[in-house]
DNA sequence: ACAACGCACAACTGATCGGTTGTATATTAG
DNA sequence: CTAATATACAACCGATCAGTTGTGCGTTGT
């Protein structure tokens, strides 16, 4: 059960690899919905709508939250933002590669001298 | 075969959606690498490695270059950037909700006065 | 009280995934 | 020319995935 930051990594990605999943998160980040309110707006079971929740639940995208026999599920746009720092840090090694082919290009000038 | 935006965002996060893959986006994001020295670096069969470029290739976060009897892949910065892109549109979807809760927040003083 | 609602979960199914081994093909080194 | 290298790809396998149906259980409306 470690729970490394890979495992988390892993299960953001996963959970956002899914067109239903990302539009469930469009929804809940626009706003509070109850699990039946969401399953309406696909063309499949509730039983797979709610599944759809709990695996953005348990990548912890989203937070439900009970109200009576409703269960409203909010979007957590904090993790929305710690993909995008994970894909930012993919970035930063990229600039890397470019910082390093400058100074590659700086000392072949040096040598031109 | 619509190759709509959907489809991309899939192949995108699928991509993203393990921990080799990510690890080999950060060693071609650092500089051009061939699948064979990729493939030294994990513990498992070269046909794994190499399908695992073919599902970043074909995802469009790297590219192969033939370079004699080696294929050197390269991360594409500009795809890592479409993705984080695509989770500034979710977090501007919840800043809606935000300005929405505002809005609210602001009628409801105006009727306090 | 009780019928309907909202949700959770288990069991099942076909499809896809991540890995393997084996084979084929092109390129390079000696 | 031949052997070794680098890659591609097919076939296979167990695990996971995305969907289904069915069952159960707490909550609400009448």
């Amino acid at each position: 059960m470690a729970d490394n930051s890979e495992d988390r990594a892993d299960a953001l990605f996963h959970a956002l690899a899914d067109r239903t999943r990302r539009d469930i998160m469009r929804r809940v980040l626009a706003g509070a919905q109850s699990v039946s309110a969401l399953a309406v707006k696909y063309d499949m079971s509730f039983a797979a709508v709610q599944k759809h929740v709990a695996v953005l639940e348990k990548a912890g995208l989203l937070t439900k939250q009970r109200s009576g026999r409703e269960q409203l599920a909010s979007g957590d746009v904090e993790a929305v933002r710690s993909v995008a720092f994970m894909l930012t840090e993919l970035e930063q090694v990229w600039r890397g590669r470019i910082a390093r082919i400058d100074e590659l290009i700086a000392s072949d000038l040096d040598q031109e001298d």
